[in-house]
DNA sequence: TCAAAAGTGTTGACATTACACCCATGT
DNA sequence: ACATGGGTGTAATGTCAACACTTTTGA
């Protein structure tokens, strides 16, 4: 077991699209009064650890996604780098951190990285206890500064899925355009005409329509599409407009 | 005096313009062998420092700017981190790590800045000894990661520059619309319409005529403008369209 | 008077928006 | 048979790209 840099760690925040919301996993953070065992409080955080000695540090996000989620190979980009004093200090986070870490420098650098699943694959009661998904739109109390980094990883997220089709990433492997669609909309937090954005879509060649239809659905059953990253970069082409 | 966080590191991408190219500031690097006293190598490197302890990343950044440019107050905002174990891993910088730094551990995690100012205004010849400006496009041998760090501050200038007006950081408080298009054929590395790019200016409301012109300039002289930041503030409104 | 950059409008192609009706399925 | 979401086209508007000549100054 290798030994941590005490001053730097890494936290990812795991989206999740669950065909209904956009999802953020966040761990319970449960801090007991050590002689009494009263609960002192109850907050999130999102997942997050000291990056080791000599360890890359996109490769310790790689160790703490697989090892809080068992997820190995996913989407994961580094967003940004939280490095202020003020993040800490928090009398919860101080406490936190005093009764936890007692080793820890109280100036922790973390780097931030985002990370894109399908809800459905990660269940939220799975052995991975005390993590779970909340909506982006509807988040509990967070620990540190964690709010405001997901706040920053939303508005990254948003800046990419502008540029390129990540959004795939966020479904299933077969999905449908009104998925997509919904998709979008909790990115963005904004509704799109039905037609415009099926036109949108039928413009990307890397959507590939199967020959299938939905199942079991009361109602017209939709045309079924996959992604294809290889389409995806044989034809894409750099624009340089720039706006403002 | 404080002492430095071992294994962080801020470094500094100062991007200037000085009416022709876009350059970036370099401090030259030079490795004398200690007993013989030969040249072991010259490079060049962005500014960089170690992070101290209980510093804030972004007043190291800073501070490496004031310190080292005599500037203080400029455009400064934090683009990546750089963290693999390959960024030190060329024999020349392991050879300068060890003589100069024996006490530094070799992995060391950099937070990139960039910044942004009239290359007019920073003197290359300054008091500030070895250190230069080089166009983006003709850099010399660079040490570390330096090129890629360059690369991707510019690729992050260009999309920012893309959404805002951040240009203006650039150029004199005063300017001609020339000036602008160069500068933005510069960082992109495009070359622009003169009629559409006027047009494009015109429709920005915070670039403002002044009741001045050029003076001295054998040609027809160009009008002056200025940017007003707070009128962008005010009239600036959110894209909500999604492409690719 | 010449050289050098400033300034100015129109047109066609393309992209974006707004909008309403019929279809296939499960219950 | 009905409720539910799937699927489709057009017209109006806005944006972008291409393009040539006249003006003002200093040398």
């Amino acid at each position: 077991m290798k030994a941590y840099i005490p001053n730097l760690s890494v936290d990812c925040v795991v989206f999740g699209f669950d065909h209904e919301r956009l999802n953020v996993m966040l761990t319970k953070r449960e801090l007991l009064d050590p002689i009494t065992k009263d609960v002192i409080f109850i907050d999130y955080t999102v997942l997050g650890h000291h990056v080791l000695e000599g360890e890359p540090i996109d490769d310790a996000a790689s160790r703490v996604l697989k090892h809080r989620t068992g997820l190995d190979h996913i989407y994961l980009e580094q967003f940004y780098t939280f490095g202020g004093l003020d993040r800490m200090s928090n009398e919860k986070d101080q406490m936190w951190t005093k009764l936890k870490y007692p080793m820890i420098s109280d100036h922790v650098i973390s780097v931030g990285y985002y990370s894109l699943v399908d809800s459905f694959e990660v269940k939220p009661d799975d052995k991975h206890e005390n993590t779970q998904w909340f909506p982006v739109d509807d988040l509990p109390a967070l620990g540190f500064d964690h709010k405001e980094m997901i706040e920053r990883a939303l508005e990254f997220l948003q800046r990419k899925l502008r540029r390129e089709p990540i959004g795939f990433e966020l479904l299933p492997e077969k999905f449908t355009i009104s998925q997509m669609q919904k998709l979008y909309e909790c990115v963005f937090g904004a509704k799109f005409d039905r037609r415009n954005f099926r036109k949108k879509v039928s413009q990307m060649k890397y959507v590939i329509p199967l020959d299938e239809k939905q199942k079991g659905v009361a109602h017209k059953p939709a045309q079924v599409f996959i992604f294809s990253k290889d389409v995806y970069y044989r034809t894409k082409k750099e624009k340089l407009d720039f706006s403002v």
